[in-house]
DNA sequence: GGGATTCAATTGTCAGATGATCTATCGACT
DNA sequence: AGTCGATAGATCATCTGACAATTGAATCCC
């Protein structure tokens, strides 16, 4: 037999249009042609193509505007990791794991940090705007944002995207355990975030290396 | 200004679909309500909802069979890679993040890696198999594959998940220069691989480290 | 009891219609 | 003449309703 399941109408048409794309060689921003159109080019429903769109439009490999049509998209790794979270490692991770994966991607990331506050002054600014800002955290709640912020700030400077991605999706399964922070613990956080600023400024990376582990795994002893 | 864009039915409907699968803590395989249940919780059509269960459906983040049902899915990497892979064009990363990102991760699980690798022979069997395998190949396709799946067994031997879901994104961006590699890089790309795994089962991380961090940074003579 | 059949449940596909939103053109007013 | 606003057309967004295709289990027949 020729097929044995019946390749489904809406996988034929995403393999149509991004075979479209491809053999027009056509980039972000160039037009595709209207729903109606493509629909009745395929041979297919409008829903069916609209079903086919949509699951391209979820990557960004196209975008849909009302009243303006498809257009090629472009594909960043900030959308597909926002949907990562499905990953099945992800899913039901250890928390020991989890730490240990923040503390490698933080600390890794202290090197390009120093390099490039060398360069521009505004990074040093912007974290210690936010270490300023921990004073005046009175529920634990802003603590936490101001947390989040700071880690998030730190990889930011190292100035690599894809390393931010995948902080954003580490943050929201840490999540969980980060509201157990005592506020005893807070005092610690914010001088352990200000010594780190102060050993970046200085680049002193091994010491800076230390002091951020060492925060981190605190975590550790709240499981 | 902000855009106040209303957020269409059919994004709230798949942020809801993942809501509930997290929720609920499903794993894959299991079952989920019917399109005409769903359709009736979210209060929405089901033809919006199908928009919303066939982009989940692309990633391999839900599975839908005809008489069955729904069920969750596992996010197959490969997929990912087939379909956001089709066209470098479309793909907006900064190769020298990338190749950067995969330096911080890879050589930040090395420490990670040798103490295991003490605890459990089998680990070092695994990557001097990949290593002898990279011997027999013969076309680049099996030599890419032999690669990914070698730096794929370097993150697992850390025992670190979310690393290694991190690592199957960034090898689907990396796919565009893996492709570019030159038949005299192989040889140099398996005796590097050798030599890395020679430091890592002596516990030489350092030397260990450099030596992963060439081999990955050597990509960049190729952009 | 075992195999074939029927049937209910569920997804797959279609057609048609209406609302919402963007672009561009045209016209009025200064 | 130039600017602003309104109107119209194009296009996507969403809904309703219907029927076909497929699956899995209950049922029936021997």
């Amino acid at each position: 037999m020729q097929t044995l399941r019946r390749s489904k109408v809406r996988d034929q048409a995403t393999e149509q249009i991004k075979h479209y794309i491809v053999e027009r060689k056509l980039g972000p921003g160039d037009r595709l042609p209207t729903e109606t159109q493509l629909a009745e080019t395929l041979g297919i429903s409008r829903l069916s193509l609209r079903e086919a769109t949509k699951s391209l439009e979820f990557l960004g490999i196209v975008k849909s505007k009302t009243g303006v049509g498809l257009t090629v998209g472009r594909i960043d790794m900030e959308r597909v990791t926002e949907h990562l979270g499905f990953h099945a490692g992800l899913l039901d991770v250890d928390p020991h794991q989890l730490i240990d994966s923040r503390v490698i991607l933080e600390t890794g990331v202290l090197p390009y940090v120093v390099r490039r506050m060398a360069d521009d002054p505004t990074i040093e600014t912007r974290l210690r705007e936010i270490v300023g800002q921990f004073e005046s955290a009175r529920d634990l709640k802003t603590f936490i944002a101001l947390d989040i912020q700071f880690h998030r700030s730190l990889l930011e400077a190292s100035g690599l995207q894809p390393l931010v991605a995948f902080g954003d999706l580490l943050h929201v399964f840490f999540q969980r355990f980060r509201e157990s922070v005592k506020q005893a613990a807070w005092k610690a956080g914010v001088e352990s975030h200000r010594r780190l600023v102060d050993f970046l400024a200085k680049g002193r990376i091994d010491d800076a290396t230390a002091e951020l582990r060492k925060h981190i795994e605190s975590h550790k002893e709240r499981i």
